[in-house]
Formats: C-alpha cells, sequence, structure tokens
DNA sequence: GCCAATTTTTTTAGTTGTCAAAGTAATAAT
DNA sequence: ATTATTACTTTGACAACTAAAAAAATTGGC
C-alpha cells in the first residue's frame, strides 16, 4: 500500500456530491403515489416530518395540480376524532407513453400521473433487422393509436420510455447494438425525440422490465432483487437498495454471457460456454435438429419448432424432455451463481420462455437450492412471473414517470448537476 | 400484473426514507480527511456550496476539535491573492483499533482520525480451530500491544473495527460460521465488546480488504469496483456507489461457490464445480498430489507443498505448470463473469496467492478479455495489489473509522433512525 | 341536543442551515 | 505606496423545518 510522507488523505473521493437529496417535496409526492391513497398525517409519520410541513408541501403540490383530496367515501372507519382526509395523484395531471420495441411486435402504452395504464397498442413487425427510420416510424404510429384510445393527443403526452434489446447506455441513450437494428452505435433516443417532439429516455428492455417490477410488481416492497428473462437471449436486471444497478457504464447485466462451462457449447456471440448457449431459443433449436427426427425440421420457424418440441417434452418423448432437463439445469446453475454473488431477497423469472415453467419450475427451484451455499441466511424466494408483453411497455412508461417527476420537483441544485 | 379496482399505488415503497442525507458537517469533515490537506476554499468549490457556509462550520469543527488548521511551511506555491490556509483532521483527536483474525496469525494497527496507521502488532496462532474464548484473549493481548507502541492506552480508543474470516451478518455482526473457529452462531463482536469495553463493528474479512481499498487504495477515486482475493478460499466483496455493497442479508458475496462447472470437480462445501475447487489452496495440492511424483508429499504443510509446485513450474515442469495453468483459466472465466454481471470500472486481485501473480497475469487477464462479451464499453481494467497482511487489519480501521464519524457528526434524524 | 373527548389539519412563532453581498485580511505586482 | 488578486468572515435575509397552540371535524356519553 503506498504511503508518501505528506498527507494524502484516506476513504473515498466521491467527486460530484452526487444529487444526495431527494428534495422532501418530491418524497412526499413519490409517498403518495406509492400509497396510492393517503392521509397527511400517515404521510408525517412514514417520511418522519411534522404534519406542518406535510400541510405546506401537500397544499403546494395541490396548488401546482400534482395532487388533490379523495372525496371520502361516507362509509370510511369509524375514529373517533376528525377523519382523515386522504390524498391522491391528480392522474390526469400529466400523461407519458412507454414503448418497447421487439423482433415480434413492437408494443405501446398511455400511463397517467399515478401510473394507471389508459390504453395500449401493438404493432406488427417485419423479421429481420429493421432501419432506424423504421423504428421511428412505428413509434409515431404507435403514439397516434394509443393517444386515440386514450382520448389524448401526441400535445398531452411530457415524456417517452423507450425499452430496446441490445446493448444501450441508460445514461447516454447511446444504443451500442442491438439484434433487432440494422445500424450499430445510433442515438435512436435522439431520433425518436425528434420525430415526436418529446423527451425520450431510452434503456435496455431487461432493465425496464424490472423497473415494471419494481414500480407495480412484487419488487415494491423488496430494496434488492434480481430479474431474469429467458427470451431470445437470457437477461437480468438488478434492483439495490430500491434503485435500479446499471453498472459503472450505465449498460445491462449480461448473465446470458456469463460462462457456466469452460470450452463450452458455442454461443451466437462468438465465445464458448455462455449461459444462453445452452438456454436460449437457438440453444434449445440446435438441440432440437441433432437430437429429434422431426420431418418438417427446416421449414418450421423457431417458435413452431420450439412449441413442438415443448409438446413433444410434455407427452413424455424422452429425447426432448432431455433437452428441457439439461437446460433447466444450466438454468439452476446460473440462478445459484446470481443468489451467491448477489445475495438478493428475491429472484424473478419473467418472459415469453416462462410458459414452459412447469419444466423449469420444480425441479429447477430444488437443484438451485442443492446448489448454493449454506451461510446460514434465508435462500432466497424465486417467483414466475409470465405476465404478457404489455409489462415491458408499463416499465418503460415508468421510468418516463420516474423522470418526469425528477423534472417536476427536483431541485435547482439537481437539475444543475445534470 | 395484479391490477385492483381500487388504487394501490405505484412505485417502490422505501420505508424507513433511508438516511439519505449526509449533513454537510459530515461531507466536509469526510471531504477534508479524503483530500488530506485542503483550503476553506477549494471545500467550498468540491462540495458546491458557498464559502460562508464552510467558515461556519469549519469553525464549528475546530471548536469540537476535529479539525485544525495546516501550519504553512513558507514555501507554498506563489500565488497572487492571500494565500490559502489549508485545513487537515486533528489526527489526535480520536484512535480505533483494527483487528483481523486469520488461521495463521492474526494481526491489529491502532490509525488515527486521519487514517494514518500509528502501530501495528501480529500475534501467531496454533493451527486448528479456536474458541470464542481464546479470540478474546488474542484481542486483548494484541490491543495491549498495539497501544503500548503507539503511547497510548486502551481508554484512548473509540472503536474497533473487527475481521473474521467466513459468514457475518455485517449488520448484526453475527458470526454465523467461520473456518477458523469453533463454535457456530456466535455474537463475537458482543464477546469481544464485553472484554473491552469498546464498541466492536464486525464484518466479513474480504469486505474489509474492499474498504481498505476504498479508504487507502485504488478504489477511492473509483465509484464501482470488485475485489477478488484468492487465499484459502476464493472471496469477493464489491463496491457499489462508493459504498460497500453487503447484500439483502447483509454478508459476503461468495464468488468462491458460484459454480463453474455443472457437476464439476468435488469443492469442501459439499458441492460439485465451485470456482473454489478449481483454485483454491487445497484444490491446487490435491492436484499436485495426484500428478506429481513428490517424494515427501505427507509429510510438506500445505504452504510448503504450494511452494515446491509454484517453484517446479517456474524451473519448467510441464505437468505443475498445466496446474497453474488451469487454475488460471477458471480464474479468467469467473473474472469474466463478474465483469460481464457487475460491469465494474476496476478489478483488484489480492491476497496471498497473488505472489504466484506471474502465472496468472498475463495469460489469465488475455483469456479473461476473450471471455467477456463485447458490449461497446471499455473492458474493466484489472490491479494485481500483493500488500501485506497488515492491510486487513487497516480496513477494519477503516470501519472503525466510518462508524465513529457517523456516530460523531450523524444527525439526529440517522440516529433515530439507526 | 349538548358537551367532552379525540383526532386531523392549519396557523403561528420560532430555529436551523445556507447563501449573497459586503467587508476584512494577506499577499504579489506595479 | 498603491493596486490587483485571492482567501476568509461577518451580516442580514431567506427557505425549510419544527413545536406548540389553535381550529376544525368527528364520535360517544349523558
Amino acid at each position: 500500500m503506498p504511503e508518501g510522507a505528506e498527507n494524502r488523505g484516506c476513504g473515498p473521493l466521491i467527486q460530484p456530491v452526487a444529487s444526495d437529496l431527494r428534495p422532501l417535496r418530491q418524497q412526499v409526492f413519490e409517498h403518495v403515489r406509492a400509497m396510492g391513497e393517503v392521509a397527511r398525517v400517515q404521510v408525517a409519520r412514514d417520511l418522519k416530518v411534522s404534519a406542518a410541513t406535510v400541510t405546506t408541501i401537500t397544499s403546494e403540490l395541490i396548488e401546482t395540480g400534482l395532487l388533490e383530496e379523495v372525496q371520502t367515501p361516507r362509509d370510511a372507519e369509524a375514529g373517533r376524532g376528525r377523519p382523515a382526509v386522504a390524498l391522491q395523484v391528480r392522474a390526469g395531471a400529466h400523461h407519458v407513453m412507454g414503448l418497447k420495441l421487439a423482433d415480434q411486435r413492437h408494443t405501446a402504452v398511455i400511463a397517467d400521473l399515478s401510473g394507471k395504464v389508459l390504453s395500449s397498442a401493438a404493432l406488427p413487425c417485419p423479421p429481420g433487422r429493421i432501419s432506424a427510420q423504421a423504428v421511428v416510424d412505428a413509434a409515431e404510429t404507435l403514439m397516434g393509436e394509443v393517444c386515440a384510445e386514450a382520448g389524448l393527443t401526441p400535445a398531452d403526452l411530457r415524456g417517452v420510455g423507450l425499452g430496446v434489446p441490445g446493448f444501450v447506455d441508460g445514461e447516454t441513450s447511446m444504443l451500442h447494438w442491438s439484434p433487432i437494428l440494422e445500424p450499430r452505435e445510433v442515438d435512436l433516443a435522439a431520433a425518436v425525440q425528434a420525430r415526436l417532439g418529446l423527451p425520450v429516455h431510452m434503456d435496455n428492455d431487461v432493465n425496464l422490465l424490472t423497473m415494471a417490477e419494481l414500480w407495480f410488481g412484487a419488487g415494491r416492497e423488496m430494496s434488492d432483487f434480481a430479474v431474469v428473462t429467458i427470451e431470445h437471449g437470457v437477461g437480468m436486471g438488478f434492483v439495490i437498495n430500491h434503485r435500479l444497478y446499471r453498472g459503472a457504464h450505465g449498460m445491462g447485466m449480461e448473465l446470458g454471457h456469463t460462462k457456466v462451462h469452460l470450452d463450452g457449447a458455442l454461443c451466437r456471440c462468438g465465445q464458448r460456454g455462455c449461459l444462453e448457449a445452452y438456454l436460449a431459443d437457438y440453444a434449445l433449436v440446435r438441440e432440437a435438429r441433432t437430437a429429434l427426427d422431426l420431418s418438417d425440421l427446416d421449414t418450421l420457424s423457431v417458435t413452431m419448432l420450439l412449441e413442438s418440441l415443448f409438446e413433444r417434452a410434455r407427452d413424455g418423448d424422452a429425447a426432448a424432455h432431455a433437452i428441457f432437463r439439461r437446460a433447466g439445469r444450466f438454468l439452476a446453475l446460473a440462478l445459484a451463481n446470481v443468489a451467491n454473488l448477489f445475495d438478493p431477497q428475491l429472484i424473478i423469472l419473467s418472459g415469453e420462455r416462462m410458459r414452459y415453467d412447469y419444466l423449469y419450475a420444480g425441479e429447477t427451484l430444488a437443484e438451485m437450492k442443492t446448489m448454493m451455499l449454506d451461510t446460514g441466511r434465508d435462500t432466497p424466494r424465486v417467483e414466475i412471473h409470465a405476465w404478457g408483453d404489455m409489462v415491458w411497455a408499463r416499465g418503460a412508461a415508468a421510468l418516463a414517470l420516474q423522470r418526469l417527476t425528477e423534472q417536476l420537483l427536483g431541485t435547482g441544485r439537481d437539475m444543475a448537476a445534470q
């Protein structure tokens, strides 16, 4: 350890002081939104501030139209003294759009300020990689649809959250590479922003799915949890201390390309032994082609082929079942690694492939437990969420809402720090 | 996604409001300590507060004896206007002890408030597991030694940081299991605290090594980095946003027991395919016993045997070299996994085994790079720190200092939140 | 129906933390 | 000596909170 003569100091050198403070205004607003309906006294108790402060702040927020008092249904609980009047977010104050791009179909939702989804739409997408232009067009089309359905015009929107598979820098909104997009290194967010005339916040799709869990799902009452998806690839999002962790470079966490076997199966990334090479669509298909005598192998689409493989396994075909079993064991291994490394309270398995959950669920989770080190702590809970593909767009909307509230309620100091 | 009729709210439910705010007093103090010597103006610039505020706060801190002005050496740099007078931590204001337990020898240091090490001592330790009583005795002996060497009495100390290998809950200070300790589930911190009559803060030893890097080492200017150690086991510590990450259960991150091979080599934890089973001392020894024709195999201690294996490899013995090579490849795999998952700015390799670094360094790091996914982000830097075993105790001292400053300068609100 | 008890919300009068501006201090250049 | 320049302090003002008192809106008991 270097040790000069002069005093070089010690302790972490935290440069920008960080935006350490969330102003109380914002905390109050977010607390009300988190609770749905909540009385002033309760806010004061929860945030450990005086009732007087809450009164001042809430009346200010009501003034600006962000909160409103709930017209109490008379049948409220019978307390003794003056009944509390609950507050809630004025849902109609602002609206945002969430947009998720995928290779099969793009989806979009409109959410109001309270986080409620007002409308949704999907747009089928031609197979193969598409151009940035096509994305911008699709975004505009979808915006028209969801706005119409919600009875809004694009001018009513305050922002857009955009989810894209691939390598996205969540801070600069730079898209380095995407499996569904033709070009590399595009500033897709800027392109969409230019066309729609709205602030666009882009992130990796798995991160946004994680946001959805954090805002609307099981993650709401967790401080640390992981979301793992299996689709065309294997992705992971992680929440630490109630916030999405994006790593030092603001990108996703590449669980799919962690190595589970030295010199193992070939992955489409060109390397060997990646988890994806045992678990993703193309890995299963590859095995199916090798091992199974499917007559119509070459004519089937990947989806159809998987479906057929799945049916065979369910009907007792040993070879087909073995393919899923092996994938399941590697999933168990990966989950055990995640649990050993990150020590989350909960692991959520999500994504389309979870429809095959019965193949994964039972044995896989048992295997995962046997592969975890017993340190005396509880093993993390594992939940399987086979929600539809609208959840992704909802996560995108959550991102847009988060940024919007920061913009509306952040301090001048925060703004300066940018 | 569940969706009832009534408004259940959305967004994370953050319970204790977290100790979101570090009072400015504490920020100023920690900034001065971090910089070593720094003028008031500079503090104002760095923390983005006004000079007036810094004056108020620093005069308060000087009043309470935590800071002092530096008697400027006249040869200071030639500025134009009034020369700045630097501030520094009043080193002698408080002292803490850092204590690290290991299987070969226990070590201890005394650090003053500025983080400077005043004295250190080591105590050889009988082989095999020891009792809690023996630990407490050792702690007292070492405290006597380091205090005497530093010219202090135990009454001058304000707290103790205690590092122990094994499964330690950093929050409750409960020791679930340790390879060097006889009992399981002991509140070792309480036992030591009772004997020494000082607040004792216990944590996993790798976490404390990570603290040492964060406070004194390369991690000082990093927000996100990992520390990996190879010794009797393989451990990891992780810093996120300038803070040690301890996981949901406040324990260490078990890199050593992540699985790198399905049904692989047997690990001492009873499972198969753990990284440790390819990399740790006992794994190398096992291979050596199988593959090499060492005449004095059974009489040698583990350390001696490793040393001899190392010498053979260096002298060109193919079998011995192959053993290190394989371990190196698995290390590369593990590091690539860490990089793909956590995306750190820096990975620090530390610990005794890094004396063999030439075997690991070159090829291993190259292999790691080939195993990392190319996402367009920079690959993390990797550094090898073969510092002596006093560093661990220094990390323990850093923990004690951190807690002490929080206690001295934390707000009443923070104290209430615990 | 009236009063007491009880609880929520608002008002009032501080207290604290921070800043801008003006003033003081110490040095180098002219 | 005077001026420019930079570092630090003092002062008064303001914003964010708080504690305590007052007001408001209820229920329960008589």
